[in-house]
DNA sequence: ATCCTTGCAAAGCGTTTGCAGGCTA
DNA sequence: TAGCCTGCAAACGCTTTGCAAGGAT
């Protein structure tokens, strides 16, 4: 597990902290510096990180803080509206602060993962019942493959039956 | 969990079952009553079952049959590109043994899930190298909503805060 | 006969929960 | 002050693993 991570802008993370204390106040929830704290490290990050990965930045200035805390905030971020998981085949929960249309490149080798926007997907309009009845909302689009990375070390690698994930 | 489940049609799995029969040949995989059944169960399946529900059908006339085993077949047949992992928010692992390309309703609720097929997907062509050298191999798109009976349970309810999944 | 695969049991990992004490509003 | 929230520890559910016995080739 990696804890480098990619800053958003200062900018638009002040932006999101004042969106997050008004969702507070409007939906009468306390205003804890935990929430404050686990909801500016994810706004700050573009990088899709864990739970786990939200815990381990936050205990460096924040050694006490348990890990069942940051879930549970995670989970009340969630109801609130102001962050979400990101799908994903298996693995940890990943979760995005970044609330606009965007899609996401996931490398199917490593999980690496990092927002795309392509205006194709964003004009694309959403059937309106498609089926049975359904009711169309969204469209969460993946674009999986390899990160160069991972593409590097691919060339020339023979690929084995069990013990190696795809 | 529920039982219910749709059928494939009996043709299209037959053509499924044999060429996972010619994969066990060709990569000197041992052809076993255990691996047939879990293939042919997952193949005969349009509604993305866990493992654990597939578990339980092949009990009912396979009392012995054990959890883990089939975990391991579901792994196997995943190396083998026979079946694929169903990219979900959260909860227990989906299995599709639906190759073709398609599109998948997803109900945000109760999970309840659908194969779709809208072929302005599968025209939109693949960017090559998107970013920072990823290679992107495929589209994997999902349309989240409210499935019929989610929708009209959702009619007159109002959302609690904690203790409600979104 | 070989050795891949299964069955069993146990461990592993990520996540959730119950309860008492603490802190926001 | 009231009661929402946290901290702690323990439980939970899904999944994986080690090892010996079994079965396909």
């Amino acid at each position: 597990m990696s804890l480098v991570f990619n800053l958003r802008s200062p900018r638009l993370v002040g932006q999101w902290l004042a969106r997050f204390e008004d969702a507070c106040r409007l939906r009468k929830i306390r205003l804890t510096a935990q929430r404050r704290s686990v909801f500016e490290a994810l706004a700050a990050d573009t990088g899709h990180p864990t739970v786990e990965e939200i815990h381990l930045r936050l205990k460096k200035n924040w050694p006490s803080l348990p890990l069942p805390t940051v879930y549970r905030i995670a989970e009340d971020l969630i109801s609130l509206n102001l962050i979400r998981r990101v799908a994903s085949d298996n693995g940890p929960l990943r979760l995005d602060a970044n609330m606009e249309p965007h899609q996401h490149l996931v490398c199917r080798v490593c999980g690496w993962m990092e927002d795309w926007r392509d205006p194709r997907w964003e004009k694309t309009p959403l059937p309106s019942l498609l089926s049975r009845g359904f009711v169309a909302e969204e469209y969460d689009v993946r674009i999986s493959g390899l990160c160069r990375s991972c593409a590097d070390k691919k060339a020339g690698r023979v690929k084995s039956y069990r013990g190696e994930k795809q």
